[in-house]
DNA sequence: ATATACACGGATCCCCTATTTCC
DNA sequence: GGAAATAGGGGATCCGTGTA
């Protein structure tokens, strides 16, 4: 029988010695499918140059004997080929070897410590990717499928009979075939709980939602009906009611918001103490938590999705919430918050409105699953694009993603994988020197008028592709025909010949272009996702080839595109000032220069010219004219500040880099001060206005009119808070919650405000916690954030506001109020 | 362990010197 | 008068958070 089918899951299986992987999808009118397959395993063994036949022959025979056993298996060699392959651009002769079970492909690796072999690879992809990459059968693309149909069958000792699916299919034949319609289901999912710590306390409520479907679970008794909210006797109901849900739904993935982190294993460890099961996967077995440096919870044949994981990897670095709780990352995407509840009002059950709180809770679920609808293009293109399962893909890291792309591209270059490093080389991989980044052109303070903003497409990316920075193409020492790559006082060689990586690369930039062009010719959230993820990908593949965890590692390609990086942009700075233009600040792809006397028509000309002389890919593009900027000198000494500035264009918009406005460290109040002054000077030229404001600001600081709100500084906890060498006040805050009897772990943002303490100089020891009532400190909110966020910016017009704040103090100057 | 380097600025740490305090 | 305590300056270091 022949069907079609979507790879949504994947899952490993052992029968009888040998390992098989089941892949749950659905077909397009939606039936549940479980394919069950297996492919060859094998390793590669790379051998010494030069043997004989004879020799290899040999070899062989000794490896055939190789026997592995484990408890409950056996595995043997089952046949050794022997083929022309490369490695790392290479042309090496290697030996194919099959192995009966997967898993044993390392003990088969660790005896083969033959002096013919030099290299032993291939046995450490991961069942998953091995398989994905040997039979072709990726997530999220369509086949058409045949095979057996198990129904009740003896096959796999009667797997298909404990299978909640419709079909169960032993897979014969598979061919990959054009799109069908069938987009997957997702239910979200949230709960509330009495205490904050894992298992602490009961789960009160569980709300579920998908399309065209809400629901509220709860074991609380009030005297009322509401609708969508199913009352239950206890927590073990719940626990129950909650797993009956979500069968009778049936989604293809179960979406959480910090679900890995919170979620799931308060269920799972309110179920234990309930002594009840989870049987929410597709054979009835329980969510299992991987255990890695963050944990992660897997359900089988039901995909669990953790939103936050995904929006922390692809969206985080383009998100401007402060932090990546649900209701700062919703107002921010979806343009709505979480309801509001007074959750302390928990500690006094009879202040409990049960009702809000419901709607609380629903609402959490409604925003994940909208969440869920908002990011599942970029999922979706992310999977299909790196070859990784969704559960993988939305949890893995940038490198991961990188690597998994290359690993799954490898064939076409008939290329053995490179293996992942040991222990020992990553600690002597994160002993390296850091070698040179990007240049800063160091800014002389002032106000600009009519800039030009040049920057380079895919700065880094297009230098690898360009100039075929890789592992694979780095020479150790100079040979014919290479390239060489000056580096202060050393030189570094390159072979001419392209290789994988920068190949693979220079697909990914070329696949983002067109789906950013046909985005632009015809908007729609795929193509822009499809856009986003191959840039994404491009951009993680510079620090990819200088990450210590990487397989193709290669600092010196690293140190090659950062030394390139440099030599083209101060080549093009002083072509732009050759031609008339003055070039006032530039930070690693991007040259801000004034038009002077000369129009954005030629400036543009300017452009065209440079690009015909630039080499390989690489591209400087327009990225806008501005109608006013600033820039400013760094705090100490009259040197201007780089990484800093804020731009006016003639749309009236305002692009602000690098100050306190855009910095989480910094009060409120001296944030809106800031950019009130800024808008103000860029739009109007002086600083009159923003005098004033700032004059204002202060008046209301001192008269205590300032609500604490705007005064609460946020920090986070990187680390222990016994690492600390520092006493700082954020520590000294962080220590304050504990006493009293909070948790604090790594992450989390500590609020505080500085009180009034007369006496105490440090200002650690002045950190009152928000809930502590007194008096703000006035003169530390004045001379800590308010003068340092605005003084700078009023110097560039010989304001010295500092002198003018004191000069008032002692009333001998120009009164204000 | 979970992509890279460059950069800023706040706060504390720490050493040094000058001044004050104590006997 | 001399030793010990204290204050204050300033560079080094720690720390968090940006830009690219």
């Amino acid at each position: 029988m022949k069907m079609n089918f979507l790879p949504l899951d994947y899952k490993t299986f052992d029968f009888e010695r040998k390992n098989y992987m089941k892949i749950y999808g659905r077909d397009e009118k939606g039936k549940k499918i479980c394919v069950i397959d297996s492919c060859k395993n094998y390793l590669w063994a790379i051998l010494k140059e030069g043997l004989s036949d004879k020799k290899i022959k040999k070899l062989i025979e000794k490896i055939k004997k190789i026997r592995i056993k484990k408890v409950g298996r056996e595995s043997k060699i089952e046949a050794v080929e022997i083929l022309e392959k490369n490695f790392l651009e290479k042309k090496v002769k290697a030996l194919k070897i099959f192995v009966t079970n997967y898993k044993d492909l390392h003990d088969v690796a660790d005896n083969l410590g033959f002096e013919e072999i030099t290299k032993r690879r291939g046995y450490d992809l991961g069942y998953i990717t091995h398989y994905i990459i040997e039979k072709e059968i990726r997530p999220l693309r369509w086949y058409e499928i045949s095979g057996e149909i198990l129904n009740n069958s003896e096959k796999f000792g009667g797997l298909d009979s404990v299978l909640d699916v419709d079909f169960c299919v032993d897979l014969e034949h598979s061919k990959e075939i054009k799109e069908e319609k069938y987009s997957p289901m997702a239910l979200a999912f949230d709960i509330e709980t009495e205490e904050l710590k894992i298992g602490k306390g009961k789960i009160l409520m569980i709300s579920l939602v998908s399309e065209n479907f809400k629901k509220v679970i709860t074991w609380k008794k009030i005297n009322k009906k509401i609708k969508g909210v199913e009352f239950v006797e206890d927590e073990k109901e719940l626990l129950e009611s909650f797993v009956d849900s979500v069968k009778k739904l049936s989604p293809d993935f179960l979406v959480g918001y910090y679900s890995d982190g919170f979620d799931f294993p308060y269920l799972i460890a309110r179920a234990k103490i309930n002594k009840i099961k989870l049987p929410l996967g597709v054979s009835f077995n329980e969510p299992k938590i991987t255990r890695g440096r963050l944990p992660s919870v897997k359900i089988e044949g039901l995909v669990h999705i953790d939103i936050l994981r995904f929006i922390r990897i692809t969206y985080s670095q383009y998100l401007k919430s402060e932090t990546l709780s649900l209701d700062e990352v919703s107002k921010e995407l979806l343009g709505k918050g979480k309801k509001k509840f007074e959750l302390d009002s928990l500690r006094d059950e009879k202040e409990v409105s049960w009702e809000s709180f419901f709607e609380y809770n629903l609402q959490d679920s409604i925003l994940t699953f909208e969440l869920y609808k908002k990011i599942w293009p970029d999922l979706y293109e992310f999977s299909k694009v790196t070859e990784n399962p969704l559960f993988e893909a939305s949890r893995n890291g940038l490198s991961k993603s990188v690597e998994s792309y290359i690993l799954h591209n490898l064939k076409k270059f008939n290329e053995i994988p490179q293996r992942k490093p040991g222990d020992k080389e990553i600690i002597s991989r994160r002993e390296r020197e850091k070698y040179k980044g990007a240049f800063v052109f160091e800014p002389i303070p002032g106000f600009y008028k009519d800039i030009g903003m040049f920057d380079f497409t895919s700065y880094w990316p297009s230098i690898i592709v360009s100039f075929n920075l890789s592992l694979s193409t780095f020479f150790e020492k100079k040979e014919k025909n290479s390239l060489e790559v000056d580096i202060e006082n050393k030189k570094l060689y390159f072979s001419k010949k392209p290789g994988f990586f920068p190949t693979i690369l220079n697909k990914i930039i070329n696949e983002r272009k067109k789906f950013k062009e046909e985005y632009k010719k015809n908007p729609s959230p795929i193509k822009k996702a499809r856009s986003n993820a191959f840039k994404l990908l491009a951009n993680a593949s510079y620090g990819y080839q200088g990450f210590y965890g990487a397989r193709y590692y290669c600092p010196e390609a690293s140190e090659a595109t950062t030394a390139i990086s440099r030599k083209y942009i101060k080549e093009t700075i002083e072509k732009i000032n050759s031609e008339g233009f003055r070039t006032i600040y530039s930070d690693t792809d991007s040259i801000a220069f004034l038009l002077e006397s000369k129009t954005q028509k030629e400036a543009l000309l300017l452009l065209k010219k440079i690009n015909k002389n630039l080499p390989g890919i690489m591209e400087l593009d327009l990225e806008k004219f501005y109608k006013h900027g600033i820039w400013v000198s760094k705090k100490t000494g009259e040197k201007g500040a780089k990484k800093k500035y804020a731009l006016l264009d003639y749309n009236g918009d305002i692009k602000i880099r690098g100050f306190a406005v855009v910095r989480r460290d910094w009060c409120k109040l001296a944030k809106e001060l800031q950019k009130k002054v800024i808008t103000s000077i860029l739009k109007e030229g002086n600083y009159e206005n923003a005098l004033n404001y700032f004059k204002k600001i202060v008046k209301e600081l001192e008269e205590r009119k300032v609500p604490l709100e705007k005064l609460i500084i946020k920090t986070q906890i990187k680390k222990l808070l016994r690492e600390y060498k520092a006493l700082t006040p954020h520590v000294v805050a962080a220590r304050k919650k504990i006493e009293n009897g909070e948790e604090i772990s790594i992450g989390d943002l500590i609020e505080y405000y500085i009180g009034e303490f007369p006496g105490e100089k440090l200002i650690r020891d002045k950190v009152r916690l928000p809930e502590e009532k007194g008096n703000y400190d006035i003169k530390y909110y004045l001379t800590h954030q308010l003068i340092p966020a605005v003084e700078n910016i009023f110097l560039i017009f010989n304001l010295d506001i500092k002198s003018i704040v004191e000069g008032n103090k002692q009333g001998n100057l120009n009164k204000w109020f």
